[in-house]
DNA sequence: TTACATGCAAAGCATTTGCAGATAA
DNA sequence: TTATCTGCAAATGCTTTGCATGTAA
């Protein structure tokens, strides 16, 4: 009852993240913590390698390729970033922390987050020697000129 | 009501996949009748690229690779198979015609088909300028053993 | 001091493209 | 005959790797 009410808060999300690293063992370095701050510090976003390597330049910092796709694992593995799988040629990054599920503009490429509340979702339960991992929901769509098939 | 009695015919998804292919205006060129019987004479499954080159491979025939991915986009574009993305680096399509949603087995690659029923999805109405091409659900499940994040 | 990180350039890999030759209708 | 297809090999584009150098604690 409390999701109605939470604000987004950027300082904190960067924070959180850095806090994050640290208790996985993964030292908050220089290039780690520019990276977070333009992650997480932006509001609620979807992120791709390519325009986080345009970020750091437009800020005229310089992180090399390696270190920018290391660091998008790294914080996925330690689950401050999600990664969502939308489309099959470019890896693309959640930084929002609620629980939602995708809206894909197909031939826009873009997304939207849709609350989880908004859709009604019912799975029946697992196995006991199965560990749910996650539930992707995407709701592809697309606007109506393109009207092939 | 009907969906429970019906039995998965192999020779009928291949005539049909081949009346489709002429429908839309597309040769049934040889290649292309090879691969629809690979793809639809198998009974429900997910086939990636290189897995139909394989096949194609075993029975000692040749496909170029060029024709293959042809191939299975044009076999997307006219509905007779469905992209699922799960995973960044491979394309697969599903011959399931029967509406249906996945259960993503990620540490071992595995997809199984969950009928459409037994998940009970609500999906707030669209727009009206813009239509609705597909709802992607993949249940992501790990086992056990695999216990890292 | 030393384990961990970074940067670079090269390698990898799935997919796409351009184009000449082949083929279905 | 002619539009459509196929095959080849080269190109593309994202991502990963190997390794030497740099850096945090």
């Amino acid at each position: 009852m409390v999701s109605a009410i939470k604000v987004y808060d950027p300082t904190n999300a960067y924070n959180n993240a850095i806090r994050k690293i640290e208790q996985n063992g993964i030292r908050a370095t220089k290039q780690r913590r520019i990276l977070a701050k333009l992650i997480f510090d932006k509001g609620t976003r979807h992120i791709s390698a390519d325009n986080l390597i345009d970020e750091v330049k437009k800020e005229n910092r310089k992180i090399s390729m390696a270190t920018i796709y290391n660091t998008l694992k790294q914080f996925t593995a330690i689950g401050i970033l999600r990664e969502i799988v939308v489309d099959q040629n470019k890896s693309l990054y959640c930084n929002n922390k609620q629980s939602h599920y995708h809206l894909y503009i197909e031939d826009e490429g873009k997304i939207v987050d849709i609350p989880t509340q908004n859709i009604d979702l019912n799975i029946p339960s697992m196995p006991a020697c199965l560990q749910l991992h996650n539930i992707d929901v995407i709701v592809r769509i697309r606007t109506l000129k393109d009207k092939k098939n």
